[in-house]
DNA sequence: AGCACA
């Protein structure tokens, strides 16, 4: 099959290439071994190559008197090398400078008062790490689940400045189930971010 | 790197 393609359609044209990969795309299309069932995909593959093909064929055509057939450059695929000159910053002016009062460790979180805690054990406990947030102040809330593979936590506290000092102080600490190293604490990721 | 509840 292939063969003759290449045979039939001239180099020259550019579309060549093009019609090679669409048949060889609905020869793989054939699933081997699964059965006589792909006969009727193999159908509606090999008509929708046939209207495709219909219009590059090389029929001599009478019908058009000027015989221009060969000026026709709508076949021509001139190789245009895209180049991006001028490249635009989009993120190129600052606009203030940032008014934080803590010195985030991550300058790309946001600070928060809730603390995106990874890289547990894998059976580390709620109780187990609660017990260890439980000592610093202003401690609210935690909540560990567990996606499949390794467990995350959330701890929400009071304040932005207590979650801080709790993510600087236990940043790569090992709790006794850690097996994977030091814990990663960040700031939980919010909705809500500065435009 | 991996971000859920209300």
């Amino acid at each position: 099959m292939h063969a003759l393609n290449g045979v039939k359609f001239d180099p020259q044209a550019g579309s060549v290439l093009h019609i090679e990969l669409a048949r060889s795309n609905s020869r793989r299309k054939r699933k081997p071994g699964s059965g006589p069932y792909v006969v009727i995909d193999n159908r509606i593959k090999a008509s929708a190559n046939t209207q495709e093909t219909s219009s590059d064929d090389g029929d001599s055509d009478t019908e058009e008197p000027s015989g221009a057939e060969d000026a026709d450059a709508s076949n021509k695929d001139e190789l245009k090398t895209v180049k991006s000159d001028t490249v635009q910053d989009p993120e190129n002016s600052v606009p203030a400078a940032n008014e934080q009062l803590e010195r985030t460790i991550d300058e790309g979180a946001q600070a928060c008062s809730t603390l995106f805690i990874a890289n547990l054990g894998p059976n580390c406990t709620e109780y187990e790490l609660k017990q260890v947030l439980s000592k610093y102040p202003g401690f609210n809330m935690l909540k560990i689940r567990t996606k499949g593979g390794m467990p995350v936590a959330f701890a929400d506290f009071e304040q932005v400045e207590q979650a801080t000092k709790v993510m600087t102080d236990l940043q790569s600490s090992l709790l006794p189930s850690s097996d994977r190293g030091g814990m990663h604490i960040e700031y939980a990721r919010s909705k809500m971010r500065k435009p």
